[in-house]
DNA sequence: GTGAAAGCGCTAACAT
DNA sequence: ATGTTAGCGCTTTCAC
């Protein structure tokens, strides 16, 4: 007795109307609003609509709608990119996006232009959001051309016209230094890039190390910006004696990110040097994970959630839409915290 | 003198036809295949695409067809997962699905149940990958009632009738100890979750951990296992005493995870012990990262894309209408490498 | 080998 | 305050 269930097919508008006995587009006028509704009848529709659980039809609704209620959010999250530094930024942005009812279409950058070609073509999404935009970026000019609104997160050589959000990498490094100069300092090293990291590639890269370099400059205090050879603790490790190279002296060690301020942590420590007291570290990354290091690090907050929260609201500025110039929006980082690994020299 | 851009609408299959001078439903044929055309025919269709750059609209055919080509995939991105154990899924999933014309919805496990009743109930997708599967998940019941296809990620008590995928844990626990008994340990520690993670609350968790502990009974080795009370190195910097209690004899530490790993070497360094020769450091991460280690670590592979392509392949079979009895794959470990972190006591 | 036409489920303009 | 209807762009009969 090969029991076949009867593949049951979802509530339609249709069958609400009927169900409540009033004409379909009295259905569709009760959920949208967009004309008054007698309270007798929109208690009927809803009880129907309640009580087949129906739920519109995305499909009919961007066919007739022309707006697909998704956001295609473009990202890499290949072996290049660490996860670390995407996923509070993919996760604020669904986040934000759900808030407004829309979904997110999750697409790697490895796609390129012809992926954001596909997306708009088809009419696969309202918007875009493009993440890790290098400084030269081959998915912009196309991004530009696509008549939807796009906002980048990053800084590129050329925003071809386009809203950018990004996180003020410059302020950042001042606040840093500052901390440094403030607390008596004589020397101040910044933790670079490991392994085959172009220059230049990314601008907040740059934008941070040469902040670094002018603000130590402006404050009097000597740099140093140390790029290990190697990837990973390995690389670290290998540098140790440039990075260490002014023990003896008023030393401070900055890293732009979490990873990097794990690794001069565990640095000092392995050279007997005590954060805080012989040594400083201090660096960008968010509070929560700042204090939850041993022990707690000095930082300026890295701010992911409000950058995608700026890009989602700007997004949805222009679909709701804002002809206003596009410009580039930075991102202030947070107070600068002072913990227990910012030595104070008299 | 205000220029306004008309807003270019994009073309349409009947576009097509006007312009390659057939009929509407030619163009549909062409592109589908599903009838023949003569070859004349068809390059003028194919011609009038090229020239237009048609795409076909996506709600359209989802409306008509009611197939979205879009599978929607729930993941905790938030701070209670770490992004470097589920990214590596997240995009052999996109991936994967790409490779079939599919494109990939972003739900966050917040959403629930009810995340999953909206995407089923608007018809946003055709089918579902859940991830981070807890032992006892309230979106199974929901998911299994759901009448489309389901993919779990993670091994959860209860099935519900779903096929689901998972890292075969007790195999990889038992190749660790199988390695440190080989090589003439007396003792194996593994290192086991910080911070309040409920245990039995996944069951990858308890199934490595019970493992390991009746593997190493059966093969004769001394066995503990060390949660840590705080989360963090701090955690297990705090429980080094009992990490390394058996430091003087034949100890091999156990990890996880990548961050585990990494910590156990931290650990050993710190207290002058060299992994490799007066202890040894073994533990489940991708090759790649067992590699790129200083030492380079012993390992068995974590098989994250072998999960996530099975998962995705079970999907599409059961999109194909394959009735067959859903079960529970587990993908096994790859090849042990020892690496330079085993110690090989004679 | 090709065309004409129906209809998927919805919204909004046009009725009353 | 509500009903009727056209039509979004596509796929797929049905007809030749």
């Amino acid at each position: 007795m090969s029991e076949r269930r009867a593949r049951r097919t979802a509530p339609t508008s249709h069958d609400v109307a009927r169900l409540a006995g009033v004409s379909q587009s009295t259905v569709s006028y009760v959920m949208s609003g967009k004309r008054s509704i007698s309270a007798e009848t929109r208690e009927r529709v809803m009880a129907a609509i309640e009580q087949l659980t129906y739920q519109p039809n995305a499909g009919a609704r961007a066919l007739r709608g022309r707006t697909t209620h998704v956001i295609a959010l473009m990202v890499r999250l290949g072996e290049r990119a660490d996860p670390r530094d995407t996923v509070p930024y993919i996760d604020t942005i669904v986040e934000a996006a759900r808030e407004r009812d829309y979904d997110v279409v999750l697409i790697t950058t490895d796609e390129g232009p012809d992926g954001l070609k596909r997306m708009a073509g088809r009419q696969n999404c309202d918007a875009f959001i493009l993440m890790d935009v290098a400084a030269r970026d081959e998915r912009i000019a196309t991004a530009a051309a696509l008549d939807l609104p796009v906002v980048l997160i990053g800084t590129p050589a050329d925003r071809a016209g386009l809203d950018a959000v990004d996180y003020d990498a410059v302020a950042a490094a001042e606040a840093l230094v500052d901390e440094l100069a403030d607390t008596g300092h004589t020397h101040a090293v910044v933790l670079g890039e490991t392994g085959g990291v172009v220059p230049g590639e990314y601008w907040f890269l740059s934008a941070f190390h040469d902040a670094c370099r002018d603000r130590a400059a402006a404050r009097g205090l000597a740099f140093d910006a140390v790029h290990p050879d190697r990837p990973g603790w390995a690389g670290v490790d290998a540098a140790a004696p440039r990075l260490l190279a002014h023990r003896g002296e008023r030393l401070g060690l900055i890293a732009r990110t979490p990873q990097a301020a794990e690794w001069l942590l565990q640095l000092t420590r392995l050279h007997g040097l005590r954060p805080g007291a012989d040594v400083s570290v201090v660096g960008v990354c968010s509070d929560a994970a700042a204090a939850a290091f041993d022990p707690p690090v000095t930082n300026v907050s890295a701010q992911a959630r409000d950058v995608s929260r700026k890009a989602v609201d700007l997004l949805f500025e222009r679909l709701g839409g804002s002809e206003t110039e596009p410009g580039l929006h930075l991102i202030a980082p947070g107070e600068l915290h002072r913990r227990a690994t910012t030595a104070v020299f008299s």
